[in-house]
Order: structure tokens, then C-alpha cells, then sequence
DNA sequence: GAATGACCGGATAAGAACATACGGTCAAAC
DNA sequence: GTTTGACCGTATGTTCTTATCCGGTCATTC
């Protein structure tokens, strides 16, 4: 309506473009949702810090949900890449695996509040699809990971790996679900929680034996793999919330 | 003001009287509070149900909230109890009390929507004060306990005590609070959620070398030690809730 | 004294009427 | 074809007012 529009249309704009945008909208996301909470920023408000028209943002994402499903999922890829870059210099054990995912899950506020409830940042978000939280996204591949290790006697074999997940998880929330209720004095540092947590969950599916021979190096292997495979994953998921890619199912 | 009261007034009571009478009151509590929560249940349900007249109730608690106290009391106090009769047919070591435990835990719903903080069924009782939560009223003891196990050798020794209590009530909270949000069909059985969860937690406390000589004896003393001190604790001050005793503060 | 239940007042809910905010759309501008 | 932002309808607050409830008290009864 409006004859004075600042600069409506025109560059038919690339897909190079287009991604960057798409971060670039994202960045607000997160920026204003860590300030103020999932339920008090608007579209609106991300669409001018991220200098763009509110309309734009519906052409990357259908709803106000898919865009903020897009930052879950962007945060999910940069914190498994992160664990996939460190772990290189780790053992490659179980023990390391957990260590670096709960210190990285501590150190990402969006990550560690999707994955708590918090909804405190996360408000409504929270009460909705229990299925596609973090726990979900990565559990899949985990579980044929957590068997890998069972079948080289890398860990106890008298659990069921149902078991053996449902161990795993129950150890992890535990220690970041206490943790946060515990008054801040007497909470020990990230770092020694993670230390803490790693030490508990591996303890917890430890074997009853001795490790057979050549079994760190295959854990090793599985692990890195289990990893890998967890990047490409959330790299799919992702690509698939930034349109890069078509959902396939 | 209507003069047909039934009867007002008379037999003077004895203190066995008063007693009976409070316990049938907190029968009356439990059961109304299990059917429809905490919020919904008023002191006029609780008389009519306990067939005494409202200002009855308040001649035994000052308030609501007191009434509400001495009923989570009498629940704790059934509930470590049942854990003293029970352990002595056991082993008597950590991870049989952390079976037991949770066990009894699981299978009383009043005490495990305190320790969980279960809204639905406890309302705004949750929102109150955490110190005087279950855990905390029985954990003074629990750490002078494992201080003793610690010191003969049948705990691990690189843990600070106040770690090692961290890490138990992160295992528990984290076995109980990841069974209730699991679909039904995925959750374990009761019986083996307690054995998994003793499980982990005793295994993450696990001393790194060989168990000293007699270490065993002496932790199955300590623990049946622990427990009569808890049954004490937890008496005591149901007696205070109950006006039996003074409070010695 | 002991026990009762009518009564009190503050808190909370229910309802109504109104205002605002926000997710999502789309005709117009380039 | 791309981007915009005014616009739409609904969902969500806000502000009153009114009604009900319920924890706690205490004069009355025996």
C-alpha cells in the first residue's frame, strides 16, 4: 500500500543467498528466544532484528513451530559436531562418549533446555510432541550403537539393550535434572558433572569380565561411527528444515 | 445455633483416643487426596469423611498445610519401615537398599508424587518448600552412612561424600522420573526398574579394587544401622506431627 | 473441658465486556 | 518471481463485577 517501500522484489536472489538468510533468521531466533522465552517472541519481533519482512519468514517456514523446530535442530548439528570434533581425541569410549555430550549439553542453553522442558525459555514448545525431542532424534541410531558394544563384550551382556538405553537415559537426566534443583553452592561445575554423569552411566553397562582382547579397538571404531552417523542424521533433519532438502518418508 | 447437635461435648478422651482419632483423620486425607488431589480436597471433605466436625481436625493440626505434613510423615515412616522388616532377609548391602528403596517408593503413590514433585496429585503442596522434602529428611543420616562405607573400603574413595550422595539421588530421581514419562508398553516392570536402578547405583559407587576382608560384614552393619536411624528419625518426627511428641529445636 | 458447626473474611473462581497482540495471508510494489 | 507490510480473524490478555468457596475461629452445647 505503502508507495514508499524501502525496496520490495528485485534480485531473483540464489540459493546461496537464500541459506544465509535462513541463518541469519535463525540467529535472531535464538538471540531473542535465550533473552525473553519461546512465548514472548514474536514473529515479528525475530523478522526486524533479522532485517527482513515478517513475510519472508513464512517463505522459508510454513509456521511460527517449523522455524523454531529449524533452531532446535541447528543447535542439535553444532553440538554433535562439536562431540564428533573432540572425541578424535578421546578413547573413543563410552565413558568419553558421554562425557563430551553431557558437557556440551550443559554448555547449550536451547539444547539443555529442549531436552529438560525447561519452560522457563522454552514455554509451550515444551508440552508439545515429546517425540521429536533430542532424546527421539538421536535415540535411534544409539541403541544399534549400544548393541555394536554388547556384542564384543565391551559391555554387559546381561542387560537388554532396551535396558541398557533406558540405564543410559535415566543416568543422564538424573544428573542434569538434579543438578538444576540443586542450590548453587553445593552444585559441582559442569565439568565435574559430566565427569560425574560419564562415570555413572559407563559404571551402570560396564562388562562383568574382562574386556576381551582387541575390544577397546573395536568400540573405538563403533563409536566414532555411532557418532558420524548421529552428524549426518541431524545434518538431514536439519536440511530438511532449511529446505535444502526434501523430507523423505 | 441448632439446638439437635448430635452430641457435643463429653467424654473427656484419653491420649489413645486422641491418637486413633488422628489416624483415622490422615485414613480420611489419604484417601480423598489419592482420588482428587491435594487442591481439590478441602478440610470439610476430609471431616465428613472421618465423621468429625471441621474445628475437630484443628484441634490436632494448626493448619491445612500441618494436616497435609503429618500425612506425608505417617507415609514415610509406613515406607521405611516395611524397608526394616524387609532387609533383614537380604544381604544388606547398598544395592539391596537401593532396590528396597526404590521399590517402596514405586509402589506408594502419596510418597512418590512428593519425591517427584507430582503435581497433579499434590497441587501446590509441590510449589512449597523443597527442604522438607523426603529427601532431605532422610539424606543427614544418608551421608554419614556412606561416610562409613567409604571409610571401610566397600565404596569407591575418589568421590567426595557429597558427590557420592549427588550421583545416588541423581541415579534414583533419574530411574523414577524417565520410567513415568516412558510409554507404558516401553516402561520395565516395577521390580525390574528397582533392580536396574540398585543396579547403577551401586555400581557407580563401586570401590575400585578388591573388597577388603570383613568389608562386607561391616557395611551390612552399617546399613541395618542406617535404616534403624531412619525408622527413628522418621518416627520422631511423625510424633511431632502428631502432637505425641514436642518438637526439640 | 471437649466437641461442634454456623459463621466470618479473604481468596479464588466465573463471567462479561473490551482491548490488544500475534500468527498467518495476499494484493501490490518492484 | 521475489519481497513486502497492511490487513484479517482469532487467540490471548485486561479490567471490572459478582458469586462461591474454603480455611480457620469461637460462641454454644453437653
Amino acid at each position: 500500500m505503502k508507495p514508499e517501500n524501502r525496496r520490495a522484489g528485485r534480485p531473483p536472489q540464489d540459493a546461496a543467498h537464500r541459506l544465509a538468510r535462513a541463518h541469519r533468521i535463525l540467529d535472531a531466533t535464538a538471540e531473542l528466544v535465550l533473552r525473553w522465552g519461546y512465548d514472548k517472541t514474536t514473529v515479528e519481533d525475530i523478522a526486524r532484528r533479522a532485517e527482513v519482512a515478517k513475510g519472508t519468514i513464512y517463505l522459508h517456514w510454513k509456521t511460527r513451530e517449523e522455524l523454531f523446530s529449524a533452531l532446535l535442530r541447528r543447535e542439535r548439528v553444532e553440538m554433535i559436531t562439536e562431540v564428533r570434533r573432540r572425541i578424535e581425541d578421546g578413547p573413543g569410549t563410552l565413558h568419553g562418549l558421554l562425557a563430551l555430550l553431557a558437557a556440551e549439553l550443559l554448555s547449550r542453553p536451547l539444547t539443555r533446555a529442549s531436552l529438560l522442558g525447561d519452560s522457563e525459555v522454552l514455554g509451550a514448545l515444551t508440552r508439545r510432541k515429546r517425540e521429536s525431542t533430542a532424546a527421539a532424534e538421536l535415540g535411534g541410531d544409539f541403541q544399534t550403537y549400544l548393541g555394536t558394544l554388547r556384542e564384543h563384550g565391551a559391555l554387559r551382556s546381561d542387560l537388554s539393550p532396551a535396558e541398557q538405553v533406558t540405564t543410559l537415559v535415566s543416568v543422564l537426566y538424573g544428573f542434569l535434572i538434579v543438578a538444576q534443583m540443586m542450590p548453587p553452592e553445593y552444585r559441582p561445575s559442569d565439568e565435574r558433572l559430566a565427569e560425574l554423569l560419564a562415570d555413572a552411566g559407563s559404571r551402570a553397562l560396564a562388562p562383568a569380565g574382562p574386556v576381551p582382547a582387541g575390544a577397546a579397538r573395536t568400540a573405538a571404531r563403533a563409536t566414532l561411527a555411532y557418532v558420524d552417523a548421529a552428524v549426518e542424521t541431524a545434518q538431514r533433519k536439519l536440511r530438511v528444515s532449511l529446505g535444502t532438502e526434501e523430507s523423505t518418508q
